[in-house]
DNA sequence: AGCCAGTTGCAAACGGTTTGCAACTGGGTG
DNA sequence: CACCCAGTTGCAAACCGTTTGCAACTGGCT
């Protein structure tokens, strides 16, 4: 069975550059401030998606507010350099993007612990095709995570 | 290939009874009281899953307070009667679901006119099986909606 | 060096959801 | 059938993640 993704998605977790992530800001005609290479300095360390708070907590107290990095993650989220995921508790997370990459994968979360691994496997592109023709709808996608108990936390 | 599911749910949309849903409510030793009976009754008469936002505007108006309705949600979760949705909008959605029946399905959704389908299709259980295995999880489930453009809306 | 669009911190606003509390009521009991 | 109380309700305030208005500030161009 074909389970391959039809999105581009290095699983790679090599760390980028941080040079090459303000660069890609650069280009952007964005600006290159403190806080934005804090927070990008904090994702490019982090191979699991992080929530703001998270990001926030992880940085040298005082280097920036919550809301700078509320606002520098939807500009990242814009830009195609961070992906949003949400893990259904209310609190969005983001996970940064390698270049040309789209971002498009999936998670196994425990509902315990929170410990979340990576899943290589996509929903099936030839029955995702077929939802789409037989319900008329055009550029569809999907949203999918999966939760269970971690070895950990089943003892 | 086999895509179906290993949940129970019966894609039938024929109403349940109000008798019925008011004796499950019986059974569980909670009271059938006017606020309870017409959100029931909302529920009843709407195949896709509704926001209580949505529930409380369908409302006769002053039938009951916003905070009964999501207290009335919460109950109806925890004793399986309702299933929860997330759109990912940042509000839940619910749905009734049949006796003996778990609710899990999935949903196409537009992303300009937020039209919903529901989906038969669910992500198959062999690949899910691999997973869970693959990383020693157990109890795995998963959270899966599909977002694209309606026909109505590619006009 | 100077300028200005873009960025920041702060505090207030926001929208969905939860909660404390006092008044009320469904439905079993005597 | 009247009584009683756990469960339920309305209201308002609290909560939590997120967004926004605004005045001060700054990166990076000229």
């Amino acid at each position: 069975m074909k389970t391959s993704c039809q999105h581009r998605h290095r699983h790679s977790h090599k760390k980028q550059e941080l040079a090459a992530l303000t660069s890609r800001l650069r280009r952007e005609a964005r600006k290159i401030t403190g806080p934005r290479a804090a927070i990008l300095e904090i994702l490019r360390h982090h191979p699991h998606p992080l929530t703001n708070k998270e990001i926030f907590a992880q940085l040298p107290k005082g280097e920036c507010d919550l809301a700078t990095i509320y606002r520098a993650m939807q500009m990242l989220e814009k830009l195609g350099m961070v992906k949003r995921f949400d893990f259904g508790d209310g609190a969005a997370r983001f996970e940064l993007v390698g270049e040309g990459d789209d971002g498009h994968h999936h998670h196994l979360v425990c509902t315990r612990c929170a410990e979340v691994v990576e899943i290589a496997e996509c929903f099936p592109e030839e029955i995702e095709r077929r939802i789409a023709n037989t319900n008329g709808f055009t550029g569809v996608t999907h949203r999918l995570e999966f939760f269970g108990l971690c070895p950990e936390c089943q003892k």
